[in-house]
DNA sequence: TTTTATTCTGCAACGATTGCGAATTGCCAA
DNA sequence: TTGGCAATTCGCAATCGTTGCAGAATAAAA
């Protein structure tokens, strides 16, 4: 269950960089601890606005942003709308669900294998595999929608005239 | 070379959905004919007006969104920043350059031998692959850029004192 | 405790994109 | 060829995610 450090180990990296240890990021430690969702900072700081209400959406950007620049999150930008942070695992990619866009991690074989063609003189330094479909929960309310086009539904015991 | 259709069929296409064809739409489809680099929205608006001065960014917009909708041109997002159009080839990934971020079409073989680990009922229906680093251009330059940290060069035919 | 550099917060600004309304125009029919 | 009308263009305002900035608050060293 490895995911971003824990609340404690964070604040000596935050120390050993400089940077002060205040409640507000005390806090987000802990969320991001606990969470394994791939979060943006908006989901993030809706939560944190539970435990402490008033904390800033910028404190919660600023928190994220020296998390990842000292390798402690990884940020990722699946549909062009909000950012997702999450621990920075080693080599790993996603699954994104295309109903509700939850992500999740998946360790994936075989991309050593990869024969690219059509690299010009480009250097490759890192890949990213983005799989998309659907989710399980997503897969099965999906039968339910389809259920709803159903305009009425006559009971077995109702009376049929 | 097969890129998006050629501005003949794709008029062709507009009419076919019931649109119409602009002397904006032309040109644009001009412009996509002959274009390779992945464009945003507003690198094509930007060479549309060298040619129809006037012309305006959301026509550019609006065409691509119903080029993309009608499934002539594809639209990425790489880095989270502007969208990126380009023809729907077929299955087909990218390598993204970290410096100059222009993107490139790669085709990739091996991908149905990956193995994949940690969908928990997840169905996959389509993957994304990046591929970053950099690009022959940037890795020329970049040469040149750690040269730029010498202080100060002596000419070999300078007086030196 | 005092001090001070760091951090927090709220707000304004930014870039990409979209909604909307008024003016314009492609295209079908006569 | 000429209306006539629905589709399109344009410009502007608004939206969303994110960042810059400045003044108030505060962690932590002395």
């Amino acid at each position: 269950m490895s995911g971003v450090r824990s609340p404690t180990e964070l604040s000596a990296v935050f120390r050993a960089n400089g940077l002060r240890v205040t409640p507000q990021r005390q806090l987000l430690f802990r969320l991001l601890y606990a969470d394994t969702t791939h979060p943006t900072a908006d989901a993030l700081f809706t939560v944190a606005s539970e435990q402490m209400p008033g904390i800033s959406l910028r404190t919660v950007y600023q928190t994220l942003t020296d998390l990842t620049s000292m390798g402690e999150l990884q940020s990722f930008d699946f549909d062009g709308t909000a950012t997702r942070f999450a621990p920075n695992l080693g080599e790993h990619h996603h699954v994104v669900c295309r109903s509700c866009a939850k992500a999740a991690d998946v360790h994936v074989d075989g991309t050593t294998h990869l024969r690219i063609d059509g690299l010009g003189g480009f250097s490759v330094e890192s890949s990213d595999i983005v799989f998309r479909g659907l989710c399980s929960e997503c897969a099965a309310s999906a039968t339910i929608t389809s259920i709803t086009s159903i305009t009425s539904i006559t009971s077995s015991k109702g009376s049929r005239s």
